[in-house]
DNA sequence: CATGAATGAGAGTTCATTCAT
DNA sequence: GATGAATGAACTCTCATTCAT
């Protein structure tokens, strides 16, 4: 009988593999051989595992999104209070184990490659979608429902933008610095509420998905 | 006769060609071919005016740096007070002829390139420091120093995520809801000024570049 | 500019270099390289000229069927009456600057492929088609119906089984004796014909097309 | 405890899976993956009852080959005349188990194979000398030597060409149609015997083997 | 006895580049 | 100034083989 159980052992190596060969050379340039070689494995193994290179990038994504979203819900589970909630969803994203420059670099990669794989569409449209309903539920409690929304976009494309800045500075976005950006924001959204604010004269923000 | 003055021209052609492919394709399935198919020319057109594909490619992405930052120079030159410099710069990279959802998508496309080209690297360095440095001498005059600098990396971080979002949308950033984000991030980042309001107490933010 | 009028020289080029290759390694060991070595060309060129190697095999199969058909029609027209007819399509078949050794036996490794290739299945059907109906059309004229019809398929069998002979010997069809089995074969076909002979007590034989 | 006498169940088992393959995918798209699955077995086990796959693919062709002559060789046994020595022939490769149109099929992929592989060469030589030894010796009490190795000749190219058409056709050569050429042919070449026929002015039929 | 995990060579294909015209 | 024919390297994928279990 050959060797039991190596799938989820390899797979979880081709992914890792496939992450630090995103992040050293690029979605472009990220090639078979080269996330074999990284994961010290033969190229043909990623045919036996995967059935190709694209099934591996699929998953790699999903794995990195079914990661994030594993911390979101735990550290919801935890929080009490919307604020606390708010505050655990940019925890999930900036401060997690899972928030590696290797990592966020690959994110951004699949970022751009999004709109021309219906795979990874599928994959981010989810997570887009959660990360909008958790935080809009958790802004309903604490301003009106227009301010509400617009503060959950305003939160996803500040997510967004540290991401992004994180992915391009070769770091985790688990600092002082690019944290603080958001907890600051967070905390001017909340002060507005009682601020005697006209509803912001565009309107309800227009949602990208 | 030979035709003379075409130089321009053809540049300019191969350079539209470039973002239309990257918009339709993804930049890792830019093709030399597609390329000069899009511009409706041959494929030895682009190795006789740039040379080879990578030089085409970061033509392309000088190209689009450059009209940003013209814009942005134009409608700075205009603004009289600090306030409508700010909302100079937003304007800027949200509401130009040059922000259509093509070239978003290139954009990010180019962002993901960034950390794998020296060219890119050096190019994107310079309108990030030049962006910062705007936003930081306008915030300057409005809010304390590290108040300041706080505010030109948060909206420099909102810019980007407006952008990433409108990329992934296959929109233009130039639209009610995503600009209404900026300026109500800017104004509560004003309305602050006058708040008793303790310094960050993680201090200044770090800086990307 | 560059060369022009290349096309069908390469095409041609291509083609003969695959009915080499075929007999002298067999279709499951014809590969790009050994054809376009064959060729005296590059790798590439195949990709260029045929889209890939299936539509080179294919545009090979079609030259020699072709080649055959045209063979047919030109001997069938200088024809004047049914039994030359018959020696007419036997000559297009075994005796033709066509029907050599390797022609042969690249004719017989589509054979073996026909049954798993639609493109080739349809080529084949043609032929076998063409061939029947012209065997049927002389042997009407010289025969009762059933018994014509049977002729047809005798002869179209004899022709298949000596080209197969053929192939397998490395030789050409048109040599003395093999040649002969089908001119003798006809003879007696013929000479049946004033035979006072019951009807085959199998009836018609079952057409394969 | 280990199973025994396996090795005979085994080898039988994918040599059958191996013309099934043959017959379902063709002979160049023949795997060892594809035969074990269709044999039930894992891969590896080609290896160890054969050694490899050429080895299976050579033992499949003998295995066709010996059932074809054992078959012929019982018939020829049973014969009393000339004439049913013959007929016996015919019924040994046309109407036996074996001639199914899975075999045909696997029958016409090793025909083409033959020119490229020495053993197969030989079994098929083997093969081709013991049938035309049979059918003259049958034929000299019938017909003057010289017409006899014709007809030999005649009907080992009539036996090719309805193997290759029933192969085409995916029937069996053993149906009422396609048998009756052979005996029509059979009863033409009989009939001759007393007709007053000079000798083929193209002399003896050149010999394949 | 039998498996299927793992390998790596080699297949077909794609593509940036070169260059004669 | 512009073409596209031609190249060959690099890619992904397939597959026969090996071997630990």
């Amino acid at each position: 009988m050959p060797k039991v159980g190596m799938q989820p052992i390899r797979r979880r190596q081709l992914i890792d593999a496939t992450i630090r060969t995103i992040e050293a050379h690029g979605f472009a340039d990220t090639t078979i051989s080269r996330i074999s070689q990284a994961a010290g494995l033969s190229s043909g193994i990623i045919g036996h595992y995967f059935g190709g290179k694209n099934a591996l990038l699929e998953a790699t994504m999903r794995s990195v999104l079914t990661d994030l979203q594993r911390e979101m819900a735990l550290r919801l589970r935890q929080a009490q209070d919307p604020v606390s909630r708010i505050e655990a969803i940019l925890g999930a994203n900036f401060a997690t184990e899972q928030s590696t420059p290797a990592i966020c670099a690959a994110w951004l990669s699949f970022y751009a490659q999004v709109p021309h794989s219906r795979q990874l569409r599928r994959l981010h449209r989810v997570y887009v979608r959660r990360l909008r309903s958790n935080l809009q539920h958790a802004f309903t409690q604490l301003l009106p429902r227009a301010a509400a929304e617009q503060a959950a976009e305003g939160m996803s494309a500040m997510i967004d933008g540290i991401w992004v800045r994180a992915a391009l500075a070769r770091r985790s976005p688990d600092n002082a610095g690019a944290h603080a950006l958001a907890d600051d924001y967070l905390r001017m959204l909340l002060e507005h509420r009682h601020a005697d604010r006209a509803p912001s004269k565009n309107g309800r923000p227009a949602r990208i998905y």
